[in-house]
RNA sequence: CGGGCUGUGGCGCAGUAGGUAGCGCGCUACCUUGGGGUGGUAGAGGUCGUGGGUUCGAAUCCCGCCAGUCCGACCA
C-alpha cells in the first residue's frame, strides 16, 4: 500500500513525537517566545472557529447569551471563596505593576472567570424575574502550567465558559446536565468523539463546585482526556457574593449557579483520536478544507485538465456550500500533492487527470481509509456529498471500536498493569479517597469519572464492598 | 518544581588536540517532469539560543539564564 512519509514518527515508535509531528505537518501552531504559550496557525484556528460556530449555535438555542468579561480581577475578589482560591493560587498569574507603578492590589489574570462573574451577577440581580442569567464568553484564560504540551497543556488557552444563575436548585442542576449534553453532542457528533461522561469524584473536582460533571475521551495511545467539564455549583458561589433575589412569595433567597465550560483542547484530542502515521485525519464537519481537487496537469493536455479541476471545484463549492481547494500549483507534482494533503487531514481528495478526461471519469479518495474509487464524472457532486457523510461516519466508527476494545472491566489492580495502564478501565470502588490515591500511586491511573448506576462488587483497591462505579485511566 | 537529553541557514543534521562553519531537504531563477514527496543547472541564505568567563583566539572549555523535549511531582 502506501507507504509511510519519513517526517512523521510512526506512533508505535514515540507517540508523543508522533503528536508534535502531526502538529508540525499539519502546521497547526507554532512556539511562541515564552514557555508554554503558542500561536495557533490559521488552518488549526479555522478549525477551532468550525467548532465554535456549532457549539455556539447549541448556546443560543438553549438560551445563552454571549458577552465578554474583563481578564483581570483584583485579588480580594478572587480570595472570597476559600476552596476555589486554594484550587487555583498555584496557577495564577500575577498583573503587580501598571506602567512605572507598582499597583495597590495584586491583580490575577483569569484563570476562569467564576469569580468576576459573580461580582457582576450580584450587581444584576435583584429579583426573581431576574432569573436565570444565562451567559456564556468566548475567551482566553492563563493558567501557569508546570508541564506544558501544544493544544492540550498550553499555559493560555482560548476557550468557552458559560456562567448562569438560577431560581432553583433542579433548575440549575438541569443546566448542567444540559450543557454537558451538549458537549456530548459536540463531540459525537462534529468531533467524531465518542466520550464517556460521568461525575468527578471528590478529588477531581472543580475548586469550590458542589459536582463536577465531565467527558472523557480516550486518545490513541490509551491515555484519557478531559474535554469538557460542567459543574453544578450549588450556592457555594452564590453565599460569598451575594448572589441573592427577592423571591416571588417575598422570600428573599440565594441564587444557585453554575459554569461549563470546552477549550482548544479539543484541537488535540482530535489529533489524538483521528491521526493515523499520515498525519492528520479530519472529520469533513470541522475540517478547513473538506474536499481538494487534485489535477494531474500533464504535457499537451495541461490546460484542459485544469479547466475541468477548477470546474469540478466550482461544481462541489456549489452544492451546499462544501469548503473545496483546487490545488492547481505548478510547482508540485500530483504525489507531492496528495502527501501534503493527507498530512493536513482534508477528508476527500477528487484526482482528475488526462485519463479521466478521456473516459468521462473522476477519481476520489478518502482520508480516512485510503480507499480510491473511480466515479462517473456527471455523478461527482453527489458521489463527493456523500463519501463527506462517510468519512464522517467512519472516524466516528473506528474511534468508538478503539474506545470499547480499550475499555475493560477489572476487578484489581493487577488487571490495570497487565493492559500497560492503557485505556479506560471500570471497576467498584470504595468510599474511600486513599483508595483513589493508591491506585494512582500503583498504576499512574487516576478515577476519571464516575458512572450512573449500582456499583457491583468489591473496591478493586481495598476489597470493600464497592458503592461507587468508577472509571479510571492515565490521563493527560 | 526536581532529574535527563537537546539548542549550528526555514527543517533535519555534521562539525573536540580551541584557529573564524559544512551537508541534505526546503527556498529563488530557468529547464524538465507530472496518476503516491520528478530530474538537472545556477543562486540566495547563518550575530552557531542568550549573557558572562577562560584564552592571542571559543560553535567547541567553564558558569548563569532562556527555550524545546522526556520522566517524576503538580494540574480546576
Amino acid at each position: 500500500m502506501q507507504r509511510l512519509l519519513k517526517e512523521i514518527t510512526p506512533r508505535t515508535e514515540d507517540y508523543s513525537q508522533w503528536y508534535l509531528d502531526v502538529i508540525n505537518k499539519a502546521d497547526l501552531m507554532d512556539y511562541a517566545p515564552v514557555r508554554g504559550f503558542m500561536v495557533i496557525k490559521p488552518y488549526a484556528y479555522r478549525v477551532w472557529e468550525l467548532i465554535q460556530a456549532y457549539m455556539d449555535a447549541r448556546f443560543q438555542e438553549t438560551g445563552h447569551q454571549n458577552a465578554y468579561f474583563p481578564l483581570l480581577i483584583p485579588e480580594s475578589l478572587f480570595k472570597r471563596e476559600a476552596q476555589h482560591v486554594e484550587g487555583f493560587s498555584p496557577e495564577v498569574a500575577w498583573v503587580t505593576q501598571g506602567g512605572s507603578e507598582e499597583l495597590s492590589e495584586r491583580l490575577a489574570i483569569r484563570p476562569t472567570s467564576e469569580t468576576i462573574t459573580g461580582i457582576m451577577y450580584a450587581k444584576w440581580i435583584q429579583s426573581y424575574r431576574d432569573l436565570p442569567v444565562l451567559i456564556n464568553q468566548w475567551c482566553n484564560v492563563l493558567r501557569w502550567e508546570k508541564a506544558t504540551r501544544p493544544f492540550v497543556r498550553p499555559r493560555e488557552f482560548l476557550w468557552q465558559e458559560g456562567h448562569t444563575v438560577h431560581r432553583t436548585e433542579a433548575d440549575a442542576r438541569e443546566e448542567t446536565q444540559r450543557m454537558l449534553n451538549i458537549y456530548v453532542d459536540t463531540l459525537r457528533d462534529v468531533l467524531a468523539i465518542p466520550a464517556l461522561s460521568g461525575e468527578k469524584s471528590e478529588r477531581e473536582r472543580f475548586a469550590g463546585a458542589v459536582e463536577t460533571w465531565a467527558l472523557e475521551a480516550l486518545m490513541g495511545d490509551g491515555r484519557a482526556l478531559q474535554a469538557a467539564t460542567s459543574h453544578f455549583l450549588g450556592q457555594n458561589f452564590a453565599r460569598v457574593f451575594e448572589i441573592d433575589f427577592l423571591d416571588e412569595d417575598g422570600e428573599r433567597r440565594l441564587g444557585w449557579t453554575t459554569s461549563w465550560g470546552a477549550s482548544i483542547r479539543l484541537i488535540g484530542a482530535l489529533i489524538m483520536v483521528h491521526g493515523d502515521d499520515r498525519g492528520l485525519r479530519l472529520p469533513p464537519r470541522v475540517a478547513p478544507i473538506q474536499v481538494v481537487v487534485v489535477p494531474i496537469a500533464a504535457g499537451p493536455q495541461r490546460e484542459q485538465v485544469l479547466d475541468a479541476a477548477r470546474q469540478a471545484g466550482a461544481e462541489i463549492g456549489e452544492i451546499g456550500g462544501l469548503r473545496v481547494h483546487v490545488d492547481d500549483r505548478q510547482e508540485y507534482t500530483p504525489g507531492w500533492k496528495f502527501n501534503d494533503w493527507e498530512m493536513r487531514g482534508v477528508p476527500v481528495r477528487v484526482e482528475i487527470g488526462p485519463r479521466d478526461l478521456a473516459q468521462g471519469q473522476v477519481v476520489l479518495v478518502r482520508r480516512d481509509t485510503g480507499e480510491k474509487a473511480v466515479v462517473p464524472r456527471n455523478q461527482l457532486a453527489l458521489r463527493v456529498r456523500e463519501l463527506l457523510d462517510d468519512v464522517q461516519e467512519g472516524l466516528y466508527q473506528q474511534a468508538l471500536s478503539w474506545r470499547d476494545s480499550h475499555t475493560y472491566t477489572v476487578s484489581s489492580v493487577d488487571e490495570i498493569l497487565a493492559h500497560d495502564v492503557r485505556g479506560f478501565f471500570k471497576s467498584g470502588l470504595c468510599a474511600e479517597s486513599a483508595c483513589e490515591d493508591r491506585l494512582q500511586t500503583a498504576t499512574g491511573a487516576t478515577l476519571r469519572v464516575l458512572e450512573a448506576g449500582e456499583p457491583e462488587g468489591a473496591c478493586l483497591v481495598c476489597g470493600a464492598p464497592a458503592v461507587r462505579r468508577a472509571v479510571f485511566a492515565r490521563a493527560y
